[in-house]
DNA sequence: GTCTATACCCAGATAGAC
DNA sequence: GTCTATCTGGGTATAGAC
C-alpha cells in the first residue's frame, strides 16, 4: 500500500480513537491496532503523537466545512428550483449527518477544550473561527444565527460525548432531552449505541 | 490541618488542574504541587486518581446546583417584591457567574466528553441529567427552554475551554462571536486571560 | 514501506518513617 | 497527617533489520 493510502487509513482510525478517549488518553498503540499496523509505524508516519492529533483535527475541519459547502450548494440549487429550504436548515441537516462519524466531532471537541495547550489550542481556536467565518460569510448567517447554530452544535457534541443515548430508555429525563434536542436523527443516533 | 480541610484544599486545586489539562492529562503530582502537598498524599486521601476526579465532578455539580438554587431563591424574593426578573434570567446570570471558576465548568466538560469511560461516563451522564431535572422541575422551565439553556451553556463552556478570549482583540471574528455570546460578563472573562 | 526489539521516561501507587 | 524513597507498569520514540 502507498504512503498516502496508509496515512488516510491511520487518520481514520486515529479519529475514532481520539474521539473516544481524548488526546492524552489515546495511545499510539491503540491507534496502530485500530489501523492494523505497528505502533512505531504510526509514529513514523506522523513524527509525533501530537502531530498525529493535529492532522486529525485538520482533516476533521476539512470534512466539516466540506459537508457544509455541499449542503450550501444543494441549497442554492433548491432556491433556483423554487424550493423552500433555507441555508441554515440545510447546514443544520448536514451537521446532524456528521453525527454518524462520532469520532470526527468528538476529536474536534477534545481539541476545543484543550485551549491552553500551545499547539493544539492554537489550532483548535483557529479551526473554530474558520467555521464561524464560513457560517457568517459563505452561509450568510447573522451573528445571532451563528451563535444559536454553534450553541446547538456544542450541545449535540456534548450529548454524543456523554453517550446520552445509552440512557434513552432508562431515564425519562434523558428521553425528553434527546427528543427535544434531536427531533430527527434520533433513531440513527440510538443505533450507534452498543 | 484537619483531614476535611486538606481534602477541600486538594479538591479545589484538582478542579483547576483537571479543568486545564483534562482527566488523563492531569498528573496527581501537578495536583499535589497546586495544593502544596506531596504527590503520595493526594493519592492517600482519595485512593486513586479516578476517585479524585469523581470527587471533583461531585463537588462541581453540587456547587453548580447550589448556585442555581440560590439564584432561584433570590428570584422568588424578587417575584414577591413585584420585581420583573424571571427564573431563567436569574439562573442564566448565575451560570455566567460560575465562569469565574473556569476549572469547575471545564472539569465538568472534560467529564462530559468521556462518556465511554465506565465510571466517569456514568457519573457524568447522571450529573447532566441531574441538572436537566433541576431546570425542568425546580426552575420550572419547559423542555425547549431547558434545551436552549443547555445549548447556550455548552457553547460558553467550549469558548472558555478554547481560551477564545485570548483572540478577542487579535481576530474580528472572535470579537464578534464573544460579543454575541457574552453580552455581559465579557470584560470579566477577558480579565482571566494571561 | 513496514516490522521487531528496545531504550527511556514518566506517572500512579505502595512502603514505611516521622 | 504528612513526608521521602521507591517499585512498577505502560507509553513514546528510536534503532535497525527485512
Amino acid at each position: 500500500m502507498k504512503a498516502d493510502e496508509r496515512r488516510e487509513l491511520v487518520l481514520r482510525a486515529a479519529t475514532q480513537v481520539f474521539g473516544e478517549r481524548g488526546y492524552v488518553g489515546t495511545t499510539t498503540d491503540a491507534v496502530a491496532k485500530a489501523a492494523g499496523v505497528s505502533q512505531p509505524y504510526v509514529v513514523r508516519i506522523f513524527g509525533t503523537k501530537e502531530a498525529l492529533f493535529l492532522a486529525v483535527l485538520e482533516r476533521a475541519l476539512e470534512r466539516l466545512l466540506m459537508a457544509f459547502r455541499t449542503a450550501l450548494a444543494g441549497d442554492a440549487d433548491a432556491v433556483t428550483a423554487g424550493e423552500p429550504g433555507e441555508s441554515h436548515h440545510r447546514i443544520g441537516a448536514a451537521y446532524a449527518e456528521l453525527l454518524s462519524d462520532r469520532g470526527l466531532l468528538l476529536s474536534l471537541m477534545h481539541g476545543f477544550i484543550l485551549g491552553s495547550d500551545p499547539e493544539i489550542g492554537a489550532r483548535a481556536r483557529a479551526g473554530f473561527l474558520q467555521v464561524y467565518r464560513f457560517l457568517r460569510e459563505e452561509a450568510g448567517m447573522s451573528p445571532d444565527e451563528v451563535h444559536s447554530f454553534l450553541a446547538e452544535g456544542m450541545l449535540l457534541n456534548t450529548l454524543v460525548g456523554l453517550r446520552m443515548a445509552a440512557d434513552y430508555d432508562r431515564d425519562p429525563a434523558a428521553r425528553e432531552l434527546l427528543d427535544t434536542a434531536l427531533p430527527t436523527k434520533l433513531d440513527f443516533l440510538l443505533s450507534l449505541e452498543p
